[in-house]
Order: C-alpha cells, then sequence, then structure tokens
DNA sequence: AAAATAGTGTCTATGAGACACTATAGT
DNA sequence: ACTATAGTGTCTCATAGACACTATTTT
C-alpha cells in the first residue's frame, strides 16, 4: 500500500476553522505523529589524500544487515539534533575527529536502500590531513582505504575501494554511489575553491598540493601552469623553511592562508 | 530531553546473538520504530526567467503556521516514495509541471526551521521556461515572483521576493535561505553546464540566452565573447529562422542540441 | 660526478574583453 | 532617413601548456 502521505500543510481536522484561530493554537492542536515517519541517518565520507591516492574511512560490518562489508562511518539524527551536528558529533563518535573541515554533499532516499526500512540518508563530506587519521587506524574495524574511480572528469558515478594489496573491498547499501558523489563534488571544486588544502598538513610543498590535485583529478596536471596558477591564487605564504629528509633538492614550505578571499571564491 | 538517538546499526536487542544469525533472521527481529523519527518533506524552488529576471513560484500560506507568508511549492515525503519521486509528485500536484528538468539541491535540518516540529527539508530546484508557468498563474494562491539577491557571485546567503510593483513579499520559514542556495547553485553551473537552456524554450536567440545568463548572475556580461562561447561550446544549433515581431533587426533563432556532450560537462 | 627534483624564463596557442564596423528590421 | 539591435572582424591582454634551462640537495 503506497502511502503518499497528505502534507499536514493542511491537516484535515483544523482547515475549517483554521482561517480563525490564532497560531498558537493551532500549533498546540496540531499532531505531527499521525503520518509515517522515515528514519533520517547522516552517512560521512571522511577523505584524506596519502601516497599518491585519495583514500576514505570504512567500516567492515560485524552485524547485519551488510556483514561483512565496507561502510562510511554513519549514524541516525538525533530528534533535536541539527544535520551539520549530527555529522559533527558522528566525526567524534566514529572517527575521533574534532575541528575538521566538513559540508552537506547529497541526500540519498531511495526506498529500498537500506533494508532495515525506510532509512533517508544525508552524506557529508569531511576532508582532513592524513596525519589526522593516525588514531583512527586504532578504531574498531576501521580502515583508511584507496579509492578507485572509473569514470572521467565531473561525469559521475559509483567509486569503489581498494585494500594496500588491491583487493576490491565491497561496500555497503549505496555507500559506493555516495563515495562517487563525493569524489564528483571533490573535483567540481577542487579549481575553484582551497577544498586541497584541507587534505594536507598546516606546512606544505607545492610538489604535494600537485599531488592532491592529481590524485583527486585521477590524471596529472600541468607542472608549471599548476605552480602559477597557485601562487597567483594567494592562498599560499611562503615560510622561508625549506622541506627536509628529502633526498633530492628540498622544496619550499608554504602555509595556507586566506586573506580577504572567499570562500569559495567570489567574483 | 535531549534524544541523541544510538544508531540502529547495533541496537542492543540483538547485540550478543546478532553475530551468530542470519540477515534475514536479524531483519524479520529489526524493529525501526522504537526510535523517534523527523518528518521528512520536499521544497522545491521552480525557477526561471522573464521580463530579464529571475522569478520563482511561491504560495501566499492561508493557514497556521506563517500564515500570510509567501512559500515555496512542497509537501511530505511518502513513506515508499523516493525522494525524486516526491519532487515530481508536487511538482504536478502544486504547480500542474510535468517533464520539467529538476535536480535536488539541499537538505535543511535546523531543529527549529518549522514550528510544527521536526521536519527536515531536502530542497529541490526545478527549472522551467517562462510560458510553461502561464498555467500555475491560476493555481490556488500561486504566483510568480521575482528574486532580489544581495550577495555577489557564488558567496551565498539568503534571497528575498518582490511582487511586480516592487513590494517585499516575506518568506515562510526558512525558504529565504533555501531560495538562496537555488541562487548560488545555478550562478555556479551557469558556465559549465547547459542550465539556462532550461529556462528558455526550445527556439532561442542569443540575446535570450544572454539575458538568462544575466538575470542569473545579477549582472551584465559581455555580448561579444558571450556569443563567442555559446556557439563554440557545442550546444546551439541554427535552425535558419529568424525571430519574429521584434521592432528591430530580428535575431536568428537557435535551437539546444547536445550532441554527444555531457551534462555536465565532462573534460 | 650522477641522479633527482625544485624552480625560472620564454615562446606559443587560446580565449576574453574592447571596439569599430556592417547588416537588417521597424518607424 | 533614423533608430535599435544583430552580427562580424580584428586588436590586445591574460593565462595555460610546452620546453629549455638553471639550482640545490642526497648518494
Amino acid at each position: 500500500m503506497r502511502n503518499v502521505s497528505k502534507p499536514p500543510h493542511a491537516p484535515e481536522a483544523s482547515e475549517q476553522k483554521g482561517t480563525a484561530i490564532t497560531e498558537e493554537a493551532f500549533l498546540a492542536a496540531y499532531d505531527m505523529r499521525q503520518f509515517e515517519r522515515p528514519s533520517v541517518a547522516v552517512d560521512i565520507v571522511v577523505a584524506t589524500v596519502s601516497g599518491g591516492a585519495l583514500r576514505v574511512v570504512v567500516y567492515r560490518r560485524k552485524e547485519h544487515p551488510a556483514r561483512g562489508k565496507y561502510a562510511l562511518p554513519g549514524g541516525f539524527v538525533g530528534i533535536d539534533e541539527s544535520l551539520d551536528a549530527a555529522a559533527r558529533r558522528l566525526l567524534r563518535e566514529k572517527a575521533r575527529l574534532e575541528g575538521v573541515f566538513f559540508e552537506q554533499l547529497y541526500t540519498f532516499g531511495a526506498p529500498g536502500r537500506d533494508p532495515r526500512g525506510r532509512i533517508i540518508a544525508v552524506a557529508y563530506l569531511a576532508l582532513v590531513p592524513p596525519e589526522a587519521l593516525s588514531a583512527v587506524a586504532s578504531a574498531h574495524g576501521a580502515r583508511v582505504c584507496k579509492v578507485l574511480v572509473e569514470w572521467p572528469g565531473t561525469a559521475g558515478g559509483p567509486a569503489s575501494i581498494f585494500d594496500e594489496d588491491g583487493r576490491y573491498l565491497p561496500l555497503a547499501f549505496d555507500h559506493s554511489s555516495i563515495l562517487g558523489t563525493a569524489v564528483q563534488r571533490l573535483r567540481a571544486t577542487l579549481d575553484a575553491t582551497p577544498v586541497a588544502f584541507r587534505l594536507l598538513p598546516h606546512e606544505l610543498t607545492l610538489r604535494a598540493l600537485q599531488d592532491v590535485h592529481e590524485a583527486i583529478r585521477g590524471r596529472p596536471v600541468n607542472k608549471d601552469s599548476f605552480r602559477r596558477r597557485m601562487l597567483a591564487a594567494g592562498w599560499l605564504e611562503a615560510t622561508g623553511e625549506r622541506e627536509r629528509d628529502a633526498s633530492h633538492r628540498p622544496a619550499e614550505l608554504y602555509r595556507f592562508v586566506s586573506r580577504g578571499i572567499a570562500w569559495p571564491i567570489v567574483d
């Protein structure tokens, strides 16, 4: 039986006399529980770049459903909790991450996406520098896996994950779609906004920044023009320091500064 | 009392024995109703461009809450209905629109956004040519209002609506935020994707296309370079026909064709 | 010295902005 | 003829890509 619930915007009970009562009286008489409601969860793509590859945090599911498959960190939204607050709480609870950059990505609401029932997932994207994930690795079943994207540019589509030995790891539910959407967002905003800096430590070399761009785009970028663009964008400030323990000429260290530059860039 | 509901990913009841039972048995025993759930609605920004201005469809609310204010068309998501299906249904029910382009925009979930209780709104953006809204105008309380955006570029922020006489019309709930997000999305995707064509009839002049770009960006664009870019993009095909009833030289009519060009553009 | 990567200078191709000019409709 | 807008040709400037070259570290 399909429940195309009639919106409570105009509930039957108060429709006739509704025009005369006050807003307070209306709200007091209003019972929202008359409509069947879905559950709402937040799922988070916690992304970083290390070893020249885009990586995300996943957990091996120990319970049904999708037992043995890998899932993005996530959980249900509290009834008095905003979506952003839920994402912040879940980042803390599930990945021990605080103060990291995150933003809402897309909402996945296909009726069959979770066998437990109607669960609508608001997906988030969190960006962290690789060293911030050292604590996560020790967490209960957590793994930081390489992402494989099989479509070019911002075409979109699912993405899959692999372990260090190149073995495919199955993702639970529709999490390959969520992951694909995250990569699409990253690729689309990479040039227009300074997202790449969120994936790097505070002090960085231009080479490391280029590695991040190449890992996200999945293809090489032109070195010369990349350096010029980055230095012209006004996001970088030379520290005067140089890289250490490189087996070749050490590169200049830069700091990310957004002096007066809006986020995203305003034209 | 704050209900930060413990995620049913690992429900207490089946935690101990969960590792031994089958997925079928787990799901049969699983009761999702133990957690308090929000309502989920879809709100739609139905946008067009006419008279050199970006316009959206709003309804004057006849009932509490926010009685007398203007609201975007919207309604609750059916328990077995996907989010896209809910948007399609609401476009048909509320604005008598079928077969129009629409996409998901952002999800608004602040706990206090609707005084009736916890209602999470998945916002959608629908783009229609101006003549498609002639039937909407006659609908119950519907109005097609000019949009005012007070921030430059893709900075983001709220947007407000005005009637034909320049009078400010108050928007209900957080609909000015939703509207602002819609404009931000339009501005961000205007150059990279052929969204502008969704706001125009099938046959169009370059001038009309430029008007759409200027209305969305909120500032003039360079005519010469705009013409070159549009003709080079491969989205336009000359019909050989010319504009009628213009009080000056009639412009060439073009048709939108996306021959082999992906949506959005793949590089 | 050899290897490897960092960083600079310069040439070329492309696309945006500017502007002058021509074309074609209504009045 | 006059006005208004459509549409073309060309110049300049900014930026991306390509490539040659120099610089500085480890081994």
